[in-house]
Parts: C-alpha cells; sequence; structure tokens
DNA sequence: TATTATACTGTACATATATTCAGTATTTTT
DNA sequence: AAAAATACTGAATATATGTACAGTATAATA
C-alpha cells in the first residue's frame, strides 16, 4: 500500500463519510460537490490515483462502483459459522454441520479466528469453558503446550489443554478433575490438531 | 413495519448479498439478473413494495440509490465501552473509568447491553467466569434469582448470582466454594442493582 | 533537465440506470 | 363481487453517471 496524499485522504475520507450516510457511495458530481471541485475529472483522477494504490476498487462502468478496500472501519463485520462439536467427525465448514452464523468484528478477538465452536461437556470447567459456550477457533497446527486446542483422534473430537511430553507423546488435558488425561502416542495414533482457541463467547 | 412477502425477503436479502459482494447497492437490472426477472420493472415494483412497508429507503433519482433500513443488517455495529471492576465505586460511565472500547454489533447478545465489565477475582469460577473476562452488563434493577447481577452495596461492587430470599433479605451468592454468601439485609443495608450479565467474552 | 505524479477546470458524449406506461394473471382483502 | 395487492413481461425514455479528451499549473523524482 503505497502511501496516501492529503487530497487523496480527504476523497477517501469523503467516500466513506457518504456510504456511511447514505448507504451508497458517492458519484463523481458527489464528491465535487463535498469537497468543492468544480470539474467531475477531479474525482476521477483522485479516484484512479486511490485505485492505483489500492485504497479502493472501482467497477468499470459501473454508477456509483466505488468500494473502499480493507474498510478497517470499525463498522466492518464478517459473519463466522457457528460449528456444533459433534460427538465424532472433524468439524469441517461442510453446510450442514453450520448451525448458525455471528456477525462479529474482524479482528474480535486478538487472532485472528476462522469460525465459533460450539461446546459439548463440562470437561473444561475449570478453564471457564462451559456447555454451550462458543469457542472463537483459529485453524491452525502451530500450537504450544499450555494452549486450548481442538483435536482430534480418529474421528473423535475434543476440546483439551495441550501439552506435548515429548517427540512421541501428547497429553491433552482437561480443565476438570472428573475428567482423565487423554495420552496419545503419535506412534500408534493420528492426533490432528484442529485448531487453538482464541477467544471465548457466552450468550445467555 | 408491515409483514414482507417471501418473494420481497427475496429480493431484500439479494440487496444485502449484493451490498456485502460488492460494497454498494444493486441496480434494477442487477436485481433482475440475480434473481431471474425479466424486466426492469419486476424488481421496481418489489423496490417501491419494500420502500412502502419500510424495508428500504429509495433515494430518487440516483443509481444504485438503495438503502437497507433498520439497518440489522450484520454490519451495523456499536462502540462498547469496558469498564473496570474497580474494588470500590460504582461501575460508572465516566470517562476515567473507561479502559477501551470495543466495536460489536448490535444485539450480539440476547439481550441488548449496555458496557463490557471487566472482571476481578474468581468469587463466580464456577459459574465459568474468570479473571479479566469481560461480561456484557445491562443495565437494569429487573433481576430475578439465579441471575448473575453486578450488585453495589456502599461502594463495594461484585458480580454474584441474585437470590432474594424475601421482602427483606437477598442473597448474593458467589459460585466458588472459597466465597461465602453475601447476605444482605435490605432494613439495614442498601443494595444497588447496577445491572445483569447478558453475555461474556473472553480474548485470550 | 526531462519526466512523472499531483491537482485541478471545462466540455462532451456514450451508456448505465431509474422510471413510466401498457399489459397479463393470481391471490388477498374488503 | 369489486378492489387492491402481488408478481410478473416488455418496451420506451429522460437523465444520471462514468469516462475520455483538451488544457493549465505546481511539486516531486530520476
Amino acid at each position: 500500500m503505497k502511501e496516501i496524499t492529503s487530497q487523496q485522504q480527504r476523497v477517501l475520507d469523503c467516500i466513506q463519510i457518504y456510504i456511511k450516510k447514505t448507504g451508497f457511495p458517492p458519484t463523481r458530481a458527489d464528491i465535487c460537490r463535498e469537497l468543492g471541485f468544480k470539474s467531475p475529472n477531479s474525482a476521477e483522477t483522485h479516484l484512479r490515483a486511490l485505485e492505483k494504490k489500492g485504497f479502493i476498487s472501482i467497477e468499470s462502468g459501473a454508477s456509483r462502483g466505488i468500494s473502499v478496500i480493507n474498510g478497517e472501519s470499525p463498522n466492518d463485520s464478517n459473519e463466522y459459522p457457528i460449528i456444533g462439536l459433534v460427538a465424532a467427525g472433524s468439524p469441517t465448514l461442510a453446510q450442514e454441520n453450520i448451525e448458525k452464523t455471528i456477525s462479529c468484528p474482524e479482528s474480535f478477538f486478538d487472532s485472528n479466528f476462522d469460525y465459533f465452536l460450539k461446546v459439548k461437556g463440562l470437561s473444561m470447567k475449570d478453564a471457564g469453558i462451559m456447555e454451550d459456550d462458543l469457542i472463537a477457533v483459529k485453524r491452525t497446527t502451530d500450537v504450544r503446550n499450555g494452549d486450548i486446542v481442538i483435536a482430534r483422534i480418529d474421528d473423535e473430537v475434543t476440546v483439551k489443554y495441550f501439552n506435548r511430553k515429548n517427540s512421541k507423546v501428547v497429553e491433552l488435558e482437561p480443565a476438570n478433575e472428573d475428567f482423565e488425561n487423554i495420552v496419545v502416542d503419535l506412534e500408534h495414533e493420528q492426533l490432528h490438531i484442529e485448531g487453538k482457541s482464541v477467544g471465548l463467547l457466552r450468550r445467555n
């Protein structure tokens, strides 16, 4: 992203304010009116510059076809699916596993995340994870000891603390004394790390 | 808000999806293309019906001048303050108590809510509320037994289960056996209910 | 020094788009 | 049974809008 000039910033601000106010992007003439330009080409050249620098995209030929890229605006939100923690099977994003979606700003949790997992059972209750809580899951295999991970052994999916004992053994530790540690011998069992928890959402 | 027909709902959905995908509203022709209509007037009449019923507004003469009203649109979000649960004092919305704000869609939690309260201590740990969790608080005095409430006695603020014993006595019950119930005799002590918990947010 | 980017005014025009009018048919409401 | 709302096709048109072309001027860059 190249650097933006002050005038281009004014135009970009104008576009965003206009969208916020009206619900749709401005025309060249609108921009001129807002900023006091007298020729639509003034707006046009600024728009082309902003497009070239990657701040906006312009749909050729379409009227009001401006959209702000990276709208890192606070109003920018995305739909995240809620996936039920089914007793067996990988928590895939297949349509049939998606119970619902939640609209939630990007970067709502510290890390980016990919979906919400609905928790079943109380095996992590001492970590403050209760039944039906929604765990914000980031899909990654890069996990460290102490991380709360979404792990799969064969078709069994669980949420547990991750603890690598040595190169051959991983322990999955619940946060509830009523449950036992799951010891995984990597030489004889396959362990899939589906991702790790980066946050939690509970709705009463 | 009058009731919407299924076809009108399709058109409304189409508009919202189009905006989400492109950043700007569709033309009549776009709607026809998306929904398989063969005349722009099909879209036009639906738009007029949606406008009449209050679901959208149409800027006369402007191209793509459609905006969805009631923005119950997923992109609609608000800033909510995070208030620290200070050891003493009411959790006011005074600027000095606001640590930060979070952008979060309205109706993100079931009930509307007013602010986030940052939890100190572990007195509610068995309810899955841990240190530094953010409780979504709805300001209300209308609470029932079993609700998790934000209560204040004199200058002491706590989060506890609410339990009205009788007309004169309320018990505030922790969810942690290391803590004692707080028995409030309403005839001799003042109990302020600042609000109740309607959700929880944890960011690792 | 030549070139490119920025920052405009002003005119012109093809086309993208809203919008009206004329129909047909079905369903719902009064 | 009449009226109104719904749900379309199809054609026509005024205008809203993007965009190109012709200039002028200044600052930044190579």
